[in-house]
DNA sequence: ATCGCTTATCGTCGGTTACCGATATGCATC
DNA sequence: GATGCATATCGGTAACCGACGATAAGCGAT
């Protein structure tokens, strides 16, 4: 769970990621040119992000097609749902439940 | 944004916001206790979420009390679903739009 | 003014990450 | 089987991150 929040974590891959979400169809090596980093960089950052499931690559030879994989941040969203949900009653320091040695 | 998205990506991390979530009140030091580490790497974790704007910390001396900040993590919400949110319509490899030399 | 409690900061070390150029791989074509 | 294209992998370097112990800082109580 971590690991897929941490791939969000980088400007590069976020930046990936809006762009797979932007393209109708999907581009193969385009990528490097739009994030503006070399080939093997950008190819790392794809593994990355793949490894996480976020996205996946279908062999179109001699390319490959990467696009993101629906739902695949679904738990992530409720996570943060999740997070988000907290009763906002619930004060601040009213009964600290610390260990009372 | 990137940044939100790194301070979710570290387990130790995670678990201080489902803590902070989980804890009707708020508590202090007892995050060192529940994650496990040394006093000085939480309170280092503390710093990142409280940088990236998750978490807040409002002093009660001697300690600080630490809160989730309400709809923080809205932006990262948005944007997981804003990428999400293709039209599966959209197949893969039909027409990719490379650069035609 | 001193002590005790809690949190923040500092210095350091080891592991990981990001980036690059160069090279290898896989496949279709000729 | 050699060539060309797109991607993956390798080797190396610089920067960052995470962890720790030690230490400083802030404040209430004595």
């Amino acid at each position: 769970m971590a690991a897929m929040a941490k791939a969000l974590g980088h400007p590069a891959r976020l930046r990936i990621l809006r762009l797979l979400a932007r393209t109708p169809g999907c581009i193969g090596g385009d990528i490097v040119d739009a994030v503006g980093l070399a080939q093997s960089t950008v190819s790392e950052h794809l593994r990355i992000l793949k490894n996480a499931g976020v996205i996946e690559g279908q062999i179109d030879p001699p390319r490959v097609c990467y696009s993101l994989k629906l739902g695949a941040l679904r738990p992530l969203s409720a996570l943060i749902e999740e997070l988000d949900v907290i009763r906002s009653e619930s004060a601040c320091c009213v009964t600290p439940v610390r260990a009372q040695g």
